[in-house]
DNA sequence: CTCGCGTCAACTGTCAACAGATTTGACGGT
DNA sequence: ACCGTCAAATCTGTTGACAGTTGACGCGAG
């Protein structure tokens, strides 16, 4: 990407901390803020977000921060009402339903792709994924499955070798935060989900695409059904 | 999604016509119209946006412009490279075979989504433009086939029950104009395309998901290798 | 002729101000 | 007490201007 350090040879820290201040605007930094404050829930789905306020709380003016919600409604969280401001998007379950069907979509392509392109390393490494959270399933510590479970779905995604894949999965799952779902995870559930993290794993292990993309969109689809169940 | 015409009961094309001239801003008119401009090739990918000349054409100060140019970005569309400016996205090969494998697992998915809901109405319609697809193939008239085809990805994909789907597959289809490839369907193919399309269509009829999904990943797979074979 | 340096025009990043729309709240009539 | 009307306040849409950066051109030294 004509990266200014490549020609620098090895790149110190303090280089690339120059670097990332020549690179980011005030516009792509307040994206970045007002996007993690809206992920974390600081930013409730249906708030309006003030231009005047948030602007002066970032010390900026208005140009950039316009700029950085328009970039912010392109990716789907936040929505535009011309005259009367940008509200942080809130999803009702109809769309929850949609952007589930895309990402086990995505996550099905995801799961073809690591079959075909399968080593013993990343074998290992998701294996030993899958049996920790087997133990922690014993115990039913909801609060210690949840990281390694989004650790193993993050490493089959960005394995995958399609970087646009990974970032557009990435997205989805950032706007289904917008969905009313804290502690969404039923302790219940933490075996039988398991159980499809094993069905999928022998798939990618049998280098089967077909058996792998059948097997990821299942366990996608299978925790929309969880989530719509436990939503209604 | 709160439109302000819900509550309305029928909606007048009258009435959403005027709702469309009260929600167009500048900016959104702008970013619709640099979308054309691109996706029809008068702005060529690599080329430089010059905010100023631009801006001045459409008779806009900088500030909408550049929201606009910010959403597609957002969108895929453009780059945006600080200080320099913004440029119309080139695709690379490696880029293009990223996209098509989205492609073909929204495509898969809607196909999925258009089984499990079939009617007689639109089974019809599917059948009729196959039907017409094949004459067509038999004359070799690739500037005729093209629409239809067209038609018949657009029925599938608008069908499936699933606008956020719908939206982000097009997107893509989008995204993929990026690429270097003009007239990009060989004569050749078209019996070939045409066989797939009559796989999908019994799939369809068949009410099996799984079959169906497989079917409409295939055929955009298959045509990802037609097109990689024939830019290589 | 080639390379390096300084200068300059062009362009982007950011800001402050103006114009128009929307919301708020008070007021008077019913 | 309730409702419609109207005006002030607030906020967004848009513009024009200023500051900093980049890339190009031209000039002189080697």
């Amino acid at each position: 990407m004509n990266h200014p350090t490549d020609a620098a040879g090895t790149v110190s820290p303090f280089l690339s901390d120059l670097d990332i201040v020549k690179t980011a605007s005030l516009t792509t930094v307040l994206e970045k803020e007002i996007e993690r404050l809206i992920l974390t829930g600081e930013l409730e789905p249906g708030i309006r977000i003030n231009e005047i306020h948030l602007s002066n709380r970032f010390g900026t003016s208005r140009g950039p921060l316009r700029e950085a919600t328009r970039s912010l409604e392109a990716k789907g969280l936040v929505e535009v009402i011309r005259n009367r401001g940008v509200f942080v998007r809130r999803l009702s379950v109809e769309d929850a339903i949609e952007i589930y069907d895309i990402r086990a979509a995505l996550f099905g392509q995801a799961g073809r792709l690591v079959a075909e392109r399968m080593d013993d390393k990343l074998l290992g490494e998701l294996t030993r994924l899958v049996n920790r959270m087997d133990e922690i399933a014993e115990t039913g510590d909801v609060d210690a499955y949840y990281p390694i479970n989004l650790a193993f779905h993050n490493l089959i995604v960005t394995s995958c070798g399609n970087r646009t894949l990974a970032a557009e999965y990435q997205r989805f799952v950032n706007k289904l935060h917008l969905f009313r779902t804290r502690a969404l995870v039923q302790s219940g559930g933490l075996k039988i989900s398991n159980t499809e993290h094993r069905g999928m794993l022998e798939a990618l292990a049998s280098g089967d695409g077909d058996r792998a993309q059948l097997a990821h969109w299942r366990h996608v689809s299978l925790a929309k059904k969880r989530v719509l169940a436990a939503s209604t």
